[in-house]
DNA sequence: TATATTTACTTAATCGTTTACGTAAATACC
DNA sequence: GGTATTTACGTAAACGATTAAGTAAATATA
């Protein structure tokens, strides 16, 4: 079936393309009733208008790309479902890139997008990422560009994250007030904003109780589930062991979860453990586990406005170029020993 | 910064666009020479050539459409990571859609996509789903298009299933093994053909085994997280409760649990539980669950890669169009009491 | 040497939509 | 009745890349 354009409503109706694609855009120089006829036609022969043909000469292409480092963690996958809700609404169409946490990936994929292919880019950064010449390049091809969860800061039209220093330091507080004298820190990466604000408040509220923040608690993970587990395991078999842990992203959990069972440590008893994670299923994990939940749909929906709001070429207040949106310390059995 | 393109090449090394364009496309009727003094130009003006332009001309876009239920799931989650390995591999981009389970919102989502905004399209259907026109619509403006995990049969370019029937046998039989003599399952729709299946794979073990399958054991679920909490606890209250559950979706898992707390039955003693989830942490809740794992990145690589060989014009061998990848069995805690 | 072929380009049309500009007819105004 | 304005449409150029067809010069062939 040959798909059908303006040139075939024109011909069959006896009018121009021009009239017709007035018409469809409802222009004050079309009569009433000629509207009717194009609109008419058009439904009853499913018109279609070519996306490409329109991004050309609008040169806008009603897209937005999401570029993030991979969909495992809960929190990306609820992200997109608050990016699509916004972008769905606003009649935006969702490209999805993932950078699978490579700094080149990232690089060659926002390139990708210098020429026109979207209207705005939604990113949040890779755990290498550094250098900033590529979202740059991006600004000065006056494409927006707006950062959540992963921010490199003032550079972007826009930053939506959570008060990633202040939640570590209400977790490390809990922690702590449920007498934990030796507290680890699992982390992810050391270049991340967002890991340094989380080791910020961890070490803050160390040194506000009184505790000297030690080195060898400081434990990097990798990006392998397996060794992560054996990691973990090593540092719980140290003679000055920690008896609190904190993990600084979801991922951690499980290997963390199994290095205790390996080590033989009980889930609060022995050593008590919370955690960033957006998991649904965290009140029934054994024991339930103490997280901050970030608002991710609620982060991507933030996001998406902005960004949409930038695109629509709309002032971006200074107080709305950086949204911090209050995330959520949920205090279960693995941290209390209380039967949430 | 105006974004240069071939005419801006062109201007400054006094060549027609035509001869740019064949430069960059390594025409054979464009001199060596030229050919390296264009591709330098380019490289030194970071020249992106415009999308739309070629996507208009070409009538290919190298974009296809992913239009699934919603990302909440693991599955999906999953899932999306292979399509997108596959498709930036092949340099297609990937548009994600969400239909929120809703039947009119796959309608019209497909019909956006009609007029060459994409090349192909990979779909798995709402749980709504019924009438097949809005698929019809695209196979009939030439737009292959592969199903996965929830498919209508024989009706697209390919479909990328796992083995829903034996997969829910084999989780009965083991239920079975176990000792369960009432077995109920959950079920999220009943028009889904993965369900079908599940369910037909359910029924047919408990035939096998002499059972009666009994309606009060068919529990429908339905989309909210706090309603089926309530839903399953009703169930569990009744005097002739099962002894073994099945969740046939990840997302009754955590109102299942919590409803088992509730009703003051402990897992897998009193009862004993087993889902399909692709759950990073299936190990570690309490108990740890008996899974189906289905291979959902694998899925998303398969069923992307049918697709773009579909785009591409190659024939589907018969034995290629459907596509049957082996979920997993995991025995855990949940239904055996083996400590896992 | 005259003709045929090859080489290396250019010209111009095309993809489908949009829009600045032009225009003929209808209507308004003085 | 003659000019000005409005109405309702059409013409044609543009968006940027691609390509069929054309062409001039260089080279090969007889």
């Amino acid at each position: 079936m040959a798909t059908i354009g303006m040139k075939e409503l024109a011909k069959q109706l006896n009018l121009s393309t021009a009239t017709i694609s007035k018409a469809l855009r409802d222009s004050y120089d079309i009569s009433e009733e000629t509207k009717q006829r194009v609109l008419k036609l058009a439904k009853k022969l499913n018109y279609i208008p070519n996306a490409h043909a329109s991004s050309l000469r609008a040169k806008k292409s009603k897209t937005l790309a999401m570029v993030i480092p991979e969909v495992a963690d809960s929190y990306f996958a609820q992200s997109i479902n608050g990016v699509e809700a916004v972008a769905q609404a606003a009649g935006f169409h969702v490209l999805v890139y993932l950078t699978h946490e490579q700094y080149e990936k990232e690089k060659s994929i926002l390139k990708e997008l210098l020429n026109g292919r979207v209207d705005g880019v939604l990113i949040s950064v890779t755990s290498q990422s550094k250098d900033v010449s590529h979202i740059n390049e991006l600004k000065d091809a006056g494409i927006p560009i707006v950062f959540f969860d992963r921010v490199f800061e003032n550079i972007g039209n826009g930053e939506v994250i959570t008060d990633d220093f202040n939640a570590a330091y209400l977790l490390t507080q809990h922690l702590i007030n449920q007498h934990c004298k030796s507290i680890a820190f699992l982390s992810f990466s050391n270049s991340l904003s967002i890991n340094m604000l989380r080791l910020n408040g961890y070490k803050s509220a160390l040194q506000d109780n009184g505790f000297n923040m030690e080195k060898k608690n400081l434990l990097a993970c990798l990006n392998q589930e397996d060794e992560n587990k054996v990691l973990i395991e090593k540092h719980l078999h140290r003679k000055n062991r920690p008896d609190g842990i904190i993990a600084s992203v979801e991922k951690l959990i499980t290997p963390l979860y199994l290095a205790c069972q390996a080590a033989k440590l009980s889930i609060p008893e022995d050593i008590k453990i919370a955690a960033f994670s957006n998991l649904a299923n965290a009140a029934i994990l054994a024991p339930p586990i103490t997280t901050i939940t970030q608002p991710a749909f609620e982060m991507g929906k933030t996001a998406a406005s902005l960004l949409i709001k930038a695109i629509k070429g709309q002032t971006i207040d200074a107080d709305e170029q950086k949204i911090v949106l209050p995330s959520k310390l949920e205090i279960r059995k693995s941290s209390s020993g209380a039967s949430f």
